[in-house]
DNA sequence: ATATAAATTTAGGCTTATCTAAAAATAGTA
DNA sequence: TACTATTTTTAGATAAGCCTAAATTTATAT
């Protein structure tokens, strides 16, 4: 049906649309893709003949309702084939998505079907980003970041919102995995580092820029 | 490192290979990839470059070892694959070859050894074929057929030389599955059908075409 | 409003993997 | 051996996806 490459152009529009009501611009799809916008704006074309995407000259592009469910379905591969790594063959969270962005093109409705059941149908993938069900509906978590939070106040990980591996091996170094528990000692003015409680076991002190890319249930 | 049509190539030489010294032809690996002889010798010389094969002009081409390792971890990584299919997540054997066919192109060393051992290190495939270990070492059944017993011999199948669904739906309708006993009550010397007898129950004729294509381990 | 800067598209090319048609080499046969 | 049939290679094209450089459009700032 559509190709590997058209895909990945389809889940980069995804991650950047909904973010306002412009159009998701040939610079942006670029960057997340390591391409040219040049070749963007080829491959935009092939879109937009497909009816995937509506394209509108020098003013960026969006889904059309066919190619939003194309980007979601591979968006539900990409996170059960983490699960699946994760949960069956024990791989760790900063080592699955690099092979799930090679399993997420594998074509097979019944494969997706049968894996999501093996999983027990799991919601959350392993850093806490929701799997869409098959209709390509999915729920979000409400976004609320370690950042926000203010002193005395606690909750627990949900989520990353940085999925590198440094960052993730990091986050385990000091005992933050999805299900930690934290509470916020102090806020450093100057920088807004935090001193945080871990698990009400260890304390910390951890970055704004660490701290931002965890996505808190408050407690 | 090598493209996915690549890895096709060297495993449509790798099996029309060893057949007997001379080297696999182009129309053979033609037939086998359904494509056209004259693209075979575009993608030969580029394996040749490549150190993959050994190509005398007009005298077909041959795997060196570096090809035959790459080719024998394609056909590890298809089988180990189906292995999972069947087991794990319920398919029949007739419906895993496709789905197998894209996994096999999957790049990941330490996926490849988990799924081995999340699958307690297979020896066989849902078809019977043998699973090569890591370097490339696969030990094959003793090439019996069905076809090749006589009156009253007996045996087992512990493999299948066709894989069309047609093929393996119509063993399965007749209760010939790996394992599955069979003795030979006569053979109709004008076309060399037999009439057999199924796991010491059943009664059934099939056709020549049908019993060459299942191997047996006599009893 | 106009000039400059930034973003985007177009033009022209490249590579990979295909194809068809023609040429060349090999194999089979009288 | 010589002629024909078959197989294989070469020549020339095509489509997908990418690139750089140039042209065009839009945004920003006086
Ligand atoms: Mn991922
Ligand atoms: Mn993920
Ligand atoms: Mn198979
Ligand atoms: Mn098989």
């Amino acid at each position: 049906m559509n190709t590997y490459t058209e895909e990945n152009y389809l889940k980069a529009i995804f991650k950047y649309g909904n973010k306002s009501k412009e159009g998701v611009s040939t610079n942006v799809i670029a960057d997340e893709l390591n391409t040219k916008a040049s070749s963007v704006t080829d491959m935009i074309k092939k879109l937009s003949d497909k009816k995937l995407v509506i394209y509108k000259k020098y003013h960026g592009v969006t889904l059309t309702e066919k190619g939003r469910k194309v980007a979601t379905s591979v968006i539900r591969k990409h996170r059960l084939w983490e699960v699946f790594l994760v949960d069956k063959l024990d791989f760790k969270w900063d080592e699955v998505h690099d092979i799930a962005e090679q399993l997420e093109h594998i074509q097979s409705d019944s494969l997706v079907e049968r894996l999501d059941a093996f999983l027990e149908h799991p919601e959350y993938d392993p850093h806490g980003d929701p799997i869409p069900d098959k209709n390509g509906n999915l729920q979000h978590h409400v976004d609320i970041r370690l950042s926000d939070l203010i002193k005395g106040e606690s909750g627990v990980i949900v989520g990353v919102k940085e999925h590198s591996t440094s960052y993730l091996k990091y986050l385990e170094s000091i005992n933050l995995v999805l299900g930690s528990s934290i509470q916020i000692n102090e806020i450093v003015e100057f920088d807004q580092s935090m001193s945080i409680l871990i698990n009400n076991k260890e304390n910390t002190n951890i970055s704004n820029q660490a701290s931002k890319n965890l996505i808190i249930k408050k407690l």
